[in-house]
DNA sequence: ACGATTTGTGTTACCGGTAACTAGGTTATT
DNA sequence: AATAACCTAGTTACCGGTAACACAAATCGT
């Protein structure tokens, strides 16, 4: 490993070796130096092994690294896709972004990731951005953006995946849930265990759109089932903190003594009430029962374990990336892939909290 | 003034409107338009007002968009700097990764953000995909890398700011703070409190350097204050998971049931530690105290409260954001930025669980 | 043994912007 | 009024790779 050239101190901006050194050095082309390098792992065509032997060696001696930048702008291809989730601080959503990374594993293609901070406004710029970058596909999280994110992803035509939803006029293609449904679902186990004054606990916006869906699958299974309504706490803006979900456990335990039941709009939420209760001596669930949503670590671990609904995140984030690379591989061949649906299922993990 | 080139329409790739089809449409030339892009948010220089009025509107209604990889390979500027933490799903690091973007706003810079998995073998191949991409800076978690990892970044010539530690022999520029003498800071907190049988749970591998500091930093504090040693219990790898703190603390009742006090590599091991104590009916801190690390929301949130170590995550990322910032410019300028180290403050934030 | 195919390499022409220089018109300075 | 200084906009020449084509040498089929 002798990286021990003599090196040019004379350029302002430090990026010395090009291709064209490494030719030189060897006494061959650019052109096969290039070839060397993409058939680097493979053998039968490029450059015979022996010169690529040579030619790999010089790059190392030279300490040449490939210029992606030069390589993109003329191949017209980025190399890159992009994915943009509401939180890094999420482990719901990172799960996610560890999911595409696995699925772009070995397909060349890195991830960009970047997050929206649960605003569409954030969003719209994260996604400008990206696409001068020209990635060969995006993967947003849930089915509510700008108009302009839209009309941007229109005119790029690359393809587009949304996730963690299923949205009624998707962009493209979709892997999601109904964050409803699951709520509804949720509601309905609750009801079957025997409980019939069930709160919902959530944040005050609409900003978080798989909220503000959870809230309505609530609402929808409460009217379903013909129990009293209008248990609904809304407290802070996303993204969700534990704290909040203390703060409207106080506040629903004040409001309405006699709920019997929770549904948090998520585990950190649940988890937040959960501990409320437990300083203030209720007994949970004796007094009270708690569900979440997202099967949190922090909601299989505390003590009792609080019943949530429980997605693969990290299956999601694959599927997505499997999707996306179907369809840029279509679109790389000329084609189109026809707009996908997959539903990830959901189901509910019944724990000690219920 | 007509440029009057045939448009071909046979490209592949849905990229169709370029700098060129603009400036046609305006009547002018590509720099200019460039120019009036360029200087998009000024007055005063580039295009005069109402022609650059005009070359954005062109812009906007032909749907152009800037390719940032012809604009990056022409002027030889990337725009963006690389950061590697060592998992998204852990919101110490997730919170550094958000100070970064914050310093960067602004800045005209964008940040890629990768994830090593605490394997510095992942890092070194996450740097060599980077610094193919030509990042103007790099930020790095922890001063533990591969030869080959500094070897490269030698190369690249570009400034590298580590975080979250002070290692001996700084690739470049540091901010963090040593996770031993904060560890071992913890220890005698717990003794001025009376405690004098204390132990620690860990992760069995060093693969989490600053968790291997840590339990160095306890183990020298056992030895400064004389109090019994060895008591050290070391369940699972990397991330740092809740439920290995609960194994870890079954494990340290049944070998060393006399101990009165815990101090655990993270805030989520302590916290999966005191949930196995509700469930034995163990009183914290009545007949064992914690104390974690990291001060995360988990541990403000639950009850008791877990006694922590707080560190500003969010001002570790705003100041290595900021230095890189720094020295991009002092290397733009043609000068360099003299290794700067900032150490960053940690405190122990004293709560009910011991 | 001969043309047909395959293989390895070189040549040329770009990709879509920007730096640097040039040139004409306008304003400030002496 | 003459000259300098300043704007604005156009021209040219690249940046560092790769696609496409060309062509000689090696391999193949019958």
């Amino acid at each position: 490993m002798t990286l021990a050239t003599a090196k040019k101190s004379s350029n302002t901006h430090p990026n010395p070796v090009t291709m064209a050194d490494v030719a030189l050095r060897v006494g061959v082309s650019k052109m096969t130096v290039s070839r060397a390098l993409k058939r680097a792992g493979e053998t039968g065509r490029g450059a015979s092994d022996e010169l690529r032997r040579r030619i790999l060696k010089a790059c190392d001696d030279m300490g040449y690294m490939i210029d992606q930048t030069a390589r993109n702008f003329s191949s017209k291809r980025s190399g890159f896709v992009a994915a943009v989730i509401p939180s890094l601080n999420n482990s719901n959503f990172s799960e996610t972004a560890h999911g595409i990374t696995a699925a772009m594993e070995g397909s060349g293609l890195q991830l960009l990731l970047g997050y929206s901070d649960y605003r569409v406004e954030t969003e719209e710029s994260l996604v400008k951005a990206m696409l001068m970058r020209r990635p060969e596909g995006v993967i947003l999280t849930g089915g509510n953006h700008t108009a302009q994110t839209r009309a941007m992803l229109q005119i790029a035509g690359i393809p587009v995946v949304e996730t963690w939803d299923l949205p009624k006029d998707p962009i493209g293609h979709t892997v999601g849930f109904s964050n409803a449904q699951a709520s509804t679902a949720l509601v309905h186990h609750l009801h079957a265990r025997g409980y019939r004054n069930i709160a919902f606990i959530g944040g005050t916006t609409d900003r978080d759109s798989r909220g503000a869906d959870r809230r309505r699958g609530y609402a929808k299974a409460i009217r379903q089932l013909g129990l009293p309504a209008g248990r609904v706490i809304l407290v802070g803006e996303p993204p969700i903190a534990m704290a909040q979900g203390a703060e409207a456990m106080a506040l629903l335990n004040k409001q309405w003594p006699d709920v019997d039941a929770v549904v948090c709009v998520s585990d950190l939420s649940a988890f937040g009430a959960l501990m409320e209760c437990q300083r203030q001596g209720w007994r949970v669930p004796g007094r009270i029962a708690i569900a979440g949503f997202g099967d949190f670590e922090v909601s299989r671990s505390c003590h009792p374990r609080i019943t949530t609904v429980a997605i693969d995140c990290t299956g999601i984030g694959l599927s997505a990336g499997q999707l996306l690379l179907r369809a840029i591989d279509a679109s790389r061949a000329g084609g189109r892939l026809e707009p996908q649906t997959v539903k990830i299922p959901f189901h509910i993990e019944p724990r000690e909290s219920t």
